[in-house]
DNA sequence: ACCAGTCCTGATGTTTTCGTCACTGAATGC
DNA sequence: GCATTCAGTGACGAAAACATCAGGACTGGT
């Protein structure tokens, strides 16, 4: 009888229901902070800490990570759960206007790719899905895929197979965060969006225009592990 | 004053110096359970179990543990080291012979698929990798790093840099691995190659090519995780 | 046959972590 | 106002995990 069906959205208020009294937000705030603790944890590769250090990080007193989770687990599956959320419906937004699947689909990746330097923490956070990302029905995966098939349908893209495809980008966008964290002399945008290219061409565009598309300019973006976007 | 540098190539017989003890060997086989054991857990996801635990699915002594590793973390990352290793080392045995580097590239790539679902255990061992896979000095990825440079020098490869082109295989790899397990149903061969297919073209190859390289036939392997191979 | 060296072993004391629970204070609704 | 509800809190007893160490088993050399 504590909480029920609210864990799809914790952090930001519903939209849809403005029924939002002082004590609901305050819950959501203390189960923010240890998601935001959670969060960093992973981003430094520290999940095996004892909970009162994560209560501590998030500065919660210890007996509130258990009205929230019954277990770190639970704790780190969410954080990586909102990490995930919340990058995908980022992209959605930046790319809602965009007709052309091709477009859209590579304004997410080259995006995505400029993330992992902009924004480590939160990109490591996604990193740290690992290959389970590109199976996964939150978050990035869906509409990765949504792209892809709209790009088939539409007759963008001449590959087949919409989850191989999706094998080749989401394995590359995790693989290409990997080695921006580790060769921090590479030119991010540079890397990005030749891969992006090599991409496009793979699923069956035209060098040239696979070329173009990653040369148009992007829309600015901010975000914090935290939520706020502009 | 336990043990020195021998860390470097624990488990098989030192090649060049024959000399090995009845000692030396049963030290080994210690070792050897206990990084077995190690990918055991690897593969099940049960990365914070008890030492106590560890001990006793490699059937050894609990004290035992402290002989070889420091900590869990040591075991793991020993584990994961062999299972990359040994899978390398085989990739290297089968291709050995193969002139082509896009044929032994490729080759390498197709097993590698086939073992997903032929060889579980060592599978997930190498997925639970991630991504740090492709940006690792050991195992699989020096030696596709090779192969993708001889693959350029010797002009069957268009594509410029080689490591972009081995954040799109590697990757893909890793995310082919999770399909392959999260999708029983799909053909893992058919799906492999062409996976292969579409990164052979990446790279330059022209398309007829390609499909003729995925469609050879593949030598019989077998593997374990104990590491015989045939 | 004996000795020295090395690894194996599990019982043990110590330390860490867990998860509960009774209490507090704020907020809500009557 | 006043009572009730609910999330927050941290101290505490229980349980688990740790890491050591003294003794035992096996080896290899003398």
């Amino acid at each position: 009888m504590k909480n029920e069906g609210v864990l799809s959205m914790p952090d930001a208020v519903r939209p849809s229901e403005e029924r939002s009294t002082r004590t609901e937000r305050r819950k959501a705030r203390t189960r923010a902070s240890l998601v935001r603790a959670g969060q960093q944890l992973i981003a430094q590769g520290r999940t095996s800490v004892a909970i009162l250090e994560i209560t501590q990080l998030a500065d919660v007193g210890m007996g509130s990570f258990y009205n929230h989770f019954e277990s770190k687990e639970e704790l780190f599956d969410a954080a990586v759960d909102d990490a995930l959320e919340r990058h995908g419906a980022l992209m959605d937004e930046l790319t809602a206007d965009l007709d052309d699947a091709a477009e859209a689909f590579a304004q997410s990746f080259r995006l995505t790719g400029r993330l992992h330097r902009a924004y480590p923490e939160l990109s490591k956070v996604l990193i740290s899905t690992g290959a389970r990302l590109v199976t996964s029905k939150r978050g990035l995966t869906p509409r990765a895929l949504r792209d892809i098939a709209r790009g088939v349908e539409t007759g963008r893209f001449t590959m087949v197979d919409p989850e191989i495809a999706l094998v080749l980008a989401g394995g590359s966008a995790l693989a290409l965060g990997q080695l921006l964290h580790d060769h921090p002399e590479r030119d991010d945008a540079k890397t990005t969006d030749e891969t992006t290219e090599a991409l496009l061409r793979t699923f069956g565009l035209a060098a040239e225009e696979a070329a173009e598309i990653c040369s148009r300019p992007l829309p600015e973006v901010t975000v914090s592990l935290d939520g706020s976007a502009a």
